[in-house]
DNA sequence: TAAAAATACTCCATAGGTATTTTAT
DNA sequence: ATAAAATACCTATGGAGTATTTTTA
């Protein structure tokens, strides 16, 4: 099973007619009817029954479209979680800062503006002296500069 | 996205090492490395930290390992499902019966026995004179003798 | 009889295989 | 120096296209 043969499906069962399905989906009428020939010879059942305008679910067509409207669309909101995350959008930032005045005058509004501007982003903050940090940067237990800049 | 790829990528989180999932999968390494490279690709990150004794999951990938399993458990689990109800094991069967005195003292006992062999099997009465139940069959509204037989 | 789906075939993209090189400790 | 992954190249399976036939109300 494949999730090809899910989206094929999903446009016949949406659209009710498989010319119209394959137009939707961007391919032909024949290699449509051919996957879904194949994944009803794969499950061992018919999913749609066959009329002369059109084609409409079986019993078990229905019980496989609620199944696989889930799949799809958990796949869907995995690919867009992974995009946040390569977009540096959503993700974890380790940051190391000194006990300088300094640092703690300036750090906290840098702070408040990056969640304000990264909302998704977990920071995840840590005092050290320079040394120390320095050894978890090359370490890479300390992240050294945002992706999302 | 594509579900070998999932497949793919979740041998390799197991392994922890391309060969040795390469094997589990019954395929060579080279083109095991070929699609997860591909999938790194289409997601725009590393899912895998490369050491010259195997691979270990990235951030991202521990992510996607979460997200990924749980697309595959649905996928199989919908598999076994389909397969339960094109076997018959599952699924709806309507029974129509006549008042007839015969009917009401032998069903009885053939439903408790078909629930106690197919208990996955919903079973929906009703009680007709002979030409509905007729009718009903032709109408594809009641079922003419189980596919769990 | 008139639509829509199913077949029969052809072509091509790409998954997978083989041989080799590169990498990292 | 060694084990593992990456690269280069080749092969072949099967997804998609075109033309045609079959189905069904």
């Amino acid at each position: 099973m494949d999730m090809r043969q899910l989206r094929y499906f999903q446009a016949v069962a949406d659209e009710g007619h498989m010319t119209r399905a394959a137009a939707k989906l961007g391919i032909q009428q024949p290699p449509l009817s051919q996957q879904i020939k194949a994944l009803e010879q794969q499950l061992g059942l018919l999913l749609f029954e066959r009329h002369p305008k059109g084609v409409t679910l079986t019993e078990a067509g229905r019980l496989f479209q609620v199944e696989s409207r889930k799949i799809l669309q958990d796949m869907a909101s995995m690919e867009q979680r992974m995009q946040r995350l390569s977009q540096g959008e959503e993700g974890r930032v380790a940051v190391g800062f000194t006990s300088s005045a300094a640092a703690h005058r300036f750090t906290p509004q840098a702070l408040r503006e990056c969640r304000r501007r990264y909302p998704d982003i977990t920071l995840s903050l840590s005092e050290n002296n320079a040394a120390e940090i320095t050894e978890a940067v090359l370490d890479q237990r300390l992240d050294c500069g945002s992706t999302a800049a």
